[in-house]
DNA sequence: CGTTGACTTCTTTTT
DNA sequence: GAAGTCAACG
């Protein structure tokens, strides 16, 4: 009870905290910035550069760095361990080619993991070179593989105007095909559920496992009839996806993957094209990607920057020995370690060494990070009754620290998993002090951009019929069985056109060739509309109408505010009304439309809008956070990765919670302490490491030891205080 | 039969 | 908030 009225407070922190207009129209500059920006010619680029005063490598970096940056081609491991400057190595290794070796930034290839990271990196790149184009392709893995799958993809079955699902739309894809291949799986409540399923599959691709054997890991109690049916699952699944014309985030790479395997002519292309690779997080690569990186950089001109202690996404099928093993697929690899730390006090180093030394020596590359900062505090631990005392310590000693002139935009609270902040977040809110939580719902997320976006998508690929289905099951008393009817008369309907319009050319041969009966018109036709019940007819008519002018407008102009346009005019028509009488905040959602609009700008095609709408959907609201706006900041260790903060709070440093449960279950306590090394790491002078020693269950509290992360530390090397609310 | 609404349960981490 | 479950309605 309690509990519930917990998480409908949470839900709500999370939810309006940044859907401001203001922050929005933020988030939207940020981002265009990056993405898509045409390829330029050397020319313009070169052009560009030479009013541009040269940078003093020497003096802008440290030795570590400057070897790195100046590495001779050739196959380059660069360690660089945490807060020891890996973005700007990386950074000004991109602007050193471009400058001092005269490339092209469009030979050159820069992947990264996050768009955070793309996003930051490109950026500066363009500070540093005064260039005004980024490299055009530099971005996450995933987005590079569906911009090259969009243009090179016929070969290994994809069409130019494919649609990329998220999570969401994958697992419902996946649940419907299993209701239709085996409707009695549902009914046993022991099988695993469709997401799970389609997890299942997603990790046996991602780490190229067969799917019997994660089965048999993750279910040693399924039997081999399970296996069957997953593997059969799996099988029309991919089948499905193809037909639709959809992929998901996995196919992005699977089917980039096989694509260089397979056309030899793209191979070739591409290896001419990418002279110079450049790999951020390569710890965190998986074996995909490590395979496609090798492919296309035959030429073994492949920088990988990476600091296997921090390795924590090996549960999406990272594969730290892609780190290790570099050097053995790239003969002659020169490694740079950069291991002086600028980010952290000493106290704060020290404590983070101690960290890894408790790691098994399971070898790895570096290990000490060296400081370079002055003394300061030493880290606390601190010993809380519960997780409301957390809370409520949080918010007075972020009180103290303001007092003391610390911006609150400098804090951080970090934390294993979402739902243990709760309390810290209502304490905070009791407190006044303003935060933003830099998780919860996304915003390309929120059912009615999804709801909305389902029209671009069908209008982008016809065949997409998942969007079909998201977007008619929004009619009242319409749900996937009446859509299925509705779709399959007007399929009858389409193809009847198109007979008509063959027959006809043939007898008067200068019948101009009409787009010959579309699926949008044929909604409209009286037999389409004689499917849909009596009570939504008339939202379908203007629905199916608003698809048609949209279809139109599209096949019309590919000019390049088309993405825009079609968002306004979708707005303009049947879901801009739908979604007032929806919703009782109709209005705000209106507005998170009309911000799309801006948004859609960027791009000059719908295709590449779309996908970066689903790319970045996983991008959490955090990055449309003012990193101006003083508040402090509450993360998930996970989103924190790569970022720093003056003062660093850790909660929850409590058995069970952090290291979590279910990862000590499941066998992975090694990379929960590398996850706690990359929270401690985020500190650069304060730093608090907070035990709840309750810790609230369904049903009740129970006591909870120390985290291990805490007592395999050496006493000396961290100071415990004591805490007294000073209020109930 | 399919859809709806009231009900419960659930939240690891992300492209 | 969202997704899944179940009984009752059209």
């Amino acid at each position: 009870m309690v509990n519930a009225a917990l998480f409908c407070l949470y839900s709500y922190f999370a939810h309006s905290n940044f859907l401001l207009p203001q922050l929005f129209l933020y988030f939207f500059e940020k981002l265009q910035v990056v993405f898509f920006l045409e390829p330029v010619t050397g020319m313009r680029q070169a052009v560009g550069m030479l009013d541009f005063s040269p940078i003093d490598y020497k003096a802008e970096l440290n030795e570590e760095q400057f070897a790195a940056v100046t590495a001779p081609p050739g196959p380059a491991l660069v360690l660089a361990g945490a807060g020891s400057g890996k973005t700007r190595t990386l950074t000004y290794r991109v602007a050193y080619l471009m400058l001092e070796k005269r490339v092209s930034p469009q030979n050159i290839l820069l992947l990264t993991f996050t768009n955070k990271a793309a996003r930051e990196m490109i950026q500066r790149v363009m500070e540093l070179t005064g260039a005004q184009y980024p490299p055009s392709y530099g971005g996450t893995f995933h987005s590079i593989g569906g911009r090259l799958l969009r243009r090179f993809g016929r070969s290994v079955g994809i069409e130019p105007n494919y649609n990329i699902l998220d999570q969401g739309d994958a697992e419902a894809l996946m649940s419907s095909i299993i209701k239709e291949l085996d409707p009695g799986y549902l009914k046993n409540k022991d099988n695993p559920k469709p997401n799970v399923v389609s997890s299942i599959i997603s990790y046996s691709i991602n780490t190229d496992t067969a799917l019997r054997e994660v089965v048999r890991q993750r279910y040693p109690w399924g039997d081999a009839a399970l296996t069957g049916r997953f593997e059969k699952f799996a099988k029309v699944y991919r089948e499905r996806k193809l037909q639709l014309q959809v992929a998901d985030y996995d196919d992005l790479l699977y089917y980039w993957l096989k694509m260089l395997k397979e056309d030899e002519e793209t191979r070739n292309y591409l290896r001419e094209k990418f002279q110079y690779i450049l790999v951020d997080e390569y710890q965190d690569t998986n074996i995909m990607q490590s395979e496609i990186i090798d492919l296309i950089g035959h030429h073994h001109n492949i920088m990988a920057v990476g600091d296997d202690a921090q390795c924590i996404y090996t549960w999406r099928g990272a594969v730290f020995e892609n780190i290790r093993a570099f050097p053995d697929r790239h003969p002659g690899t020169r490694i740079y370690k950069i291991v002086r730390n600028y980010r952290s006090s000493p106290q704060i180093l020290s404590l983070a060494n101690k960290v890894l030394e408790a790691q098994p020596a399971t070898a790895g590359y570096f290990k000490e990070l060296v400081a370079a900062k002055e003394d300061n505090l030493t880290p606390y631990v601190v010993p809380l009754l519960d997780s409301v005392q957390q809370g409520q310590f949080l918010a007075q000693r972020i009180q103290g620290l303001y007092d003391e002139g610390y911006a609150l935009k400098d804090i951080a609270v970090l934390y294993r998993a979402h739902y243990q902040a709760v309390d810290a977040q209502l304490e905070l809110t009791r407190a006044g002090v303003p935060f933003v939580i830099t998780s919860g719902v996304r915003f390309f997320e929120q059912a009615h951009i999804r709801d909305f976006i389902a029209q671009l998508r069908v209008i982008n690929n016809p065949s997409d019929k998942p969007a079909f289905e998201r977007l008619l099951g929004l009619l009242p008393r319409v749900g996937p069985a009446t859509v299925e009817k509705i779709l399959k008369a007007a399929d009858l309907e389409r193809e009847k056109a198109r007979r008509a319009n063959i027959s006809a050319e043939d007898t008067l041969f200068e019948t101009a060739p009409t787009e010959a009966g579309d699926i949008f018109s044929a909604l409209l036709k009286p037999t389409v509309v004689a499917k849909v019940p009596a009570d939504a007819k008339a939202d379908f008519k203007q629905l199916a109408q608003t698809l048609c002018e949209l279809n139109e407008l599209f096949e019309d102009g590919r000019s390049r505010t088309s993405a825009a346009r079609l968002v306004q005019r979708g707005i303009d028509g049947w879901y801009g009304d739908y979604i007032l009488t929806a919703y009782s905040n109709g209005e705000e959602r209106r507005e998170d439309l009309e911000g799309l609009i801006n948004f859609a700008e960027k791009f000059d095609t719908l295709s590449e809008f779309l996908s970066q709408v689903v790319l970045l959907n996983s991008e959490t609201s955090n990055r449309s956070v003012d990193p101006d706006e003083d508040t402090v900041r509450m993360t998930t260790v996970h989103q924190a990765k790569g970022l720093e903060y003056p003062v660093v709070f850790v909660l929850g440093c409590a058995e069970d919670l952090f290291p979590l449960k279910r990862a000590v279950e499941s066998g992975s306590v090694d990379e929960e302490r590398r996850l706690f090394y990359v929270a401690v790491t985020r500190a650069m002078d304060q730093l608090y490491l907070c035990f709840p020693m309750m810790n609230k269950t369904r049903g009740g509290a129970i006591r909870t030891e120390p985290s291990r992360f805490l007592t395999e530390l050496p006493p000396d090397c961290y100071e415990k205080v004591g805490f007294r609310p000073t209020r109930y």
